[in-house]
DNA sequence: AAGAATATCAACCGCACGTGC
DNA sequence: CGCACGTGCGGTTGATATTCT
């Protein structure tokens, strides 16, 4: 069996390892990391394996600055999903989430910030074990998230599932023509979408077990800020759910 | 020219979730 | 039902590159 090496943290892959991994994954197909290594004959981990693929060495991945095209892409993605970044990714054509991600933190992000656009007010950063389905908030969206249901949702804990329908998310649901059967909370719901639309306001996502496969009301007037593009990544994204 | 500061991005970790037993 | 395991995700870190002073 492989040692995995006291130094291997952080070690940069070599030609050869890719070399090794991308033959073996060539043979035997992806999937199986965690014994990958020792069959592969790599002192690595088989996270560390699947990553190297999926980032660097698979051949779809597409290399190269991003256009302006995909920035402005990421911007709208990330204003309706929040740091959902694999669903992101996969709206960009040969991108991975990890390039997604940091091309957002080291170049979106700030620069969104600096220009000061009203439609995207400074980041927050929710550190929350539960906060993996809604990183991204403003104090706006949390003001309405207590003027709708009395608390914040801030924390994401399952254990309060009934209790996050603000469902900024369901701001854009909401003008979809969905309704929240769950709570029979429509009239605040109506309330809070008007708000978000009317401001152009970033969204995020409290919790995919409250909310609802959206139908899509064709007589309705879809605000300017959601182009029909935007509107069939919001259906795909509800295949995905 | 050189050291410091900052930016970039590859690589890792911890956690959540799904699945099989 | 509960446990173990595999997988995938988002957040974070650290090495390296680039820019600044």
């Amino acid at each position: 069996m492989a040692q995995i090496p006291t130094d291997y943290y952080r070690k940069k892959w070599s030609p050869e390892e890719d070399s090794i991994l991308t033959e073996y994954i060539r043979t035997h197909g992806e999937g199986h990391w965690t014994s990958l290594p020792v069959k592969a004959g790599l002192k690595r981990k088989g996270k560390s394996c699947r990553l190297r693929w999926f980032n660097h060495l698979h051949p779809n991945i597409k290399r190269g600055n991003f256009s302006g095209d995909e920035e402005d892409l990421i911007i709208r993605l990330h204003r309706l999903l929040g740091n959902r970044w694999s669903l992101i990714a996969k709206r960009l054509s040969g991108r991975t989430d990890n390039d997604v991600k940091n091309y957002w933190n080291t170049h979106l992000c700030k620069r969104l910030t600096q220009e000061d656009n009203p439609t995207h007010p400074p980041i927050k950063k929710i550190k929350s074990k539960y906060c993996s389905w809604n990183s991204t908030v403003t104090d706006k969206v949390e003001k309405i998230n207590v003027v709708a249901n009395g608390e914040s949702n801030t924390k994401c804990d399952p254990s309060h599932e009934n209790k996050t329908i603000t469902k900024t998310a369901g701001c854009i649901l909401n003008k979809y023509s969905v309704c929240c059967e769950k709570e029979n909370k429509e009239e605040s719901y109506h309330d809070t979408v008007e708000q978000n639309l009317q401001s152009h306001e970033p969204v995020s996502i409290s919790s995919q077990h409250d909310l609802l496969q959206p139908e899509i009301n064709p007589n309705l007037l879809y605000p300017d800020s959601i182009s029909p593009m935007l509107l069939s990544d919001f259906c795909d994204f509800w295949g995905n759910v």
